[in-house]
DNA sequence: TAGTATATTTAGGCATACCTAATATTAGAA
DNA sequence: TTCTAATATTAGGTATGCCTAAATATACTA
């Protein structure tokens, strides 16, 4: 299934809104996207065109079971994106949900696998409670511009 | 100056090409961008609009001062881009360079600046020689599914 | 139940970015 | 120099994604 970016937009909006509302209208779509109703009809038009969505005029909308799904890798992917922003660059919170928004459009699937590697990499670490050493370092590097004073290399000085 | 991404596309095109031919015709740039001519003299006319671009009819193609100081920092973030999917992450080169050159236009300053010093991080590593030990076992991770066998925490056990 | 406010939809318009087909220009070969 | 092939441009068409204004439907209130 192929859809534009902004379709994609709308069809993860859906998800989102339907996560906490249980009933998702224009209206509210609208608000989401920052757009006015018209594109917002424009748009479920072409959804229901592709059978992602389900909506009778002046009702609800709703999300087929392959819109839901797709709907679901589309919100997946930029939970990842979000997640390497704001956890591992160490980007505000509302930046890495903005930048995660614009460009989870168009990361190939092999660039997010290894972004969720990535994450997992670091997640799985070993040696640390929380964030392995180089990352305290990295966010430390990033804070005030110059390498944690100790370690250079832990095996040979102390 | 606010220009669209199909735009910087362009602009950054004609720096690519003039890096190395001298001179740069409709023609050059419609192959690089994969487009038909026609393509280019619309956008080639936006860019003469907004002060960037230089264009005598059929004449050969240059980038203003601002132009070109403009296709440069486009050019940069595309290579730092390309650069951290590739180095890194461990992208391939060709999709690395795809993925760059279609999300380079949509990453925040403050994220393409946490980036940057990212990859200035690795590469100022004091510990090794090229790459610091956690990107290498990153590396490994990737490649073989699990972590390399030894060293879970290097001050412990041998 | 009638009227009104809100929500939705339709109609029509604009900008971007692409295309094909037709026309114009340029440059090189005969 | 003339002709032709290559290149560039113009004209006009399509799709996407937004908009405003007008029309329609729904739901709530009196």
């Amino acid at each position: 299934m192929n859809i534009s970016p902004a379709l994609e937009d709308y069809l993860e909006s859906i998800f989102i809104i339907n996560a906490k509302k249980s009933s998702v209208r224009v209206k509210d779509m609208a608000k989401f996207a920052g757009v006015k109703p018209p594109s917002v009809i424009e748009a479920l038009n072409h959804l229901q065109d592709k059978g992602l969505v389900e909506h009778e005029p002046y009702g609800y909308i709703e999300l087929t079971s392959e819109g839901h799904k797709l709907a679901e890798s589309i919100y997946e992917k930029h939970n990842i994106l979000k997640k390497f922003f704001n956890e591992i660059l160490g980007i505000d919170e509302k930046t890495a949900g903005e930048d995660a928004c614009r460009i989870e459009h168009y990361l190939s699937k092999e660039t997010l696998d290894r972004i969720v590697n990535f994450i997992r990499f670091i997640e799985t670490a070993p040696s640390a409670e929380q964030k392995p050493n180089w990352l305290n370092n990295f966010h430390y590097f990033m804070k005030h511009n110059k390498r944690p004073p100790c370690c250079p290399k832990p095996e040979k000085g102390k």
